[in-house]
DNA sequence: CTACAAGCTCAACTTAACTTGAGGTCAAGC
DNA sequence: GCTTGACCTCAAGTTAAGTTGAGCTTGTAG
């Protein structure tokens, strides 16, 4: 194949290290798109790479799918973001994600303060009102923890 | 309540923030212990605050139930954990979070240098090159947990 | 031109971590 | 002694993020 030519799904599956399956659901979800050959089989543009890319490094830090879809769907829809549009995306996430590693660092560090601090009050314990903290605002109806 | 007293299991969800349902849930799962009072009543020495703290705050790093009661089966039963106890869980997940923090700031360069990068190509882009070397490692039969 | 690998759809199953509901029990106040 | 609210059990439902499988179509290599 030339470079430059779209992409079958198997494809996109190998070069991402993702299942076809994922994505036919995340196509299904919304985050990505493809257009179909006059037999109906998916072709994907170069940018589905970028997509997937995205879509994985955001999971691998707990953010939902859910949530990412709401980023890409700010990109253009089937072209290649432009640097703007990335810029704007990625401005907006790394927002927060200084926030939520910011979480985490109080976190992490709370947990050191209470291998000292004995922490037997529940009430006055950092990390428990961290937790409680972090725990209101990461849960929706629910979580579901392939990450944060 | 006279301190030192025993909990009920709404008491207990009162003051750990955690839904009575879900104390059975743990109880189930072996993460926390109860015994039951003439009525089958359950009721819960003090140290189960201590563990459904511990148990939350596990979450909030994105350990799962099942890592969780596997490191809380090495407390003692019955008694409320040591501060050398809270030492060795505190260390190992501590670790989960420095991993964690350091996903998120990846994450958050990948983006920040794609701003500028225009990163057009695929192959070069940083965020990209982090994806796949993420979906190497997770890529079992599906992964769910953080993996140290 | 025919295998057979890849694709397609759709429904059902999976796991984690709970929640909800039905149907019944216990205990404390009036 | 009865009513009300907290408990109990057990089964079934929910959400996220996919995976698996059946049954059928495409496309490509020999």
């Amino acid at each position: 194949m030339a470079p430059g030519t779209e992409l079958t799904v198997g494809q996109v599956a190998m070069r991402s290290g993702v299942a076809v399956s994922a994505l036919h659901f995340y196509e299904a979800r919304g985050l990505i798109r493809s257009h179909r050959t006059s037999g109906n089989q998916r072709r994907y543009g170069r940018d589905v790479l970028r997509r997937v890319a995205i879509i994985k490094v955001a999971q691998e830090v707990g953010i939902s799918l859910a949530e990412i879809g709401e980023a890409l769907a700010s990109l253009p829809e089937g072209r290649t973001p432009t640097r703007d549009d990335w810029g704007l995306l990625s401005t907006a996430w790394r927002d927060a994600l200084d926030h939520k590693i910011d979480q985490l660092k109080k976190l992490r560090d709370g947990l050191t303060d209470c291998i000292g601090c004995g922490c037997m009050s529940i009430d006055k314990c950092p990390l428990r009102n961290k937790g409680d903290r972090l725990a209101r605002e990461g849960a929706g109806a629910r979580r579901l923890l392939v990450g944060p």
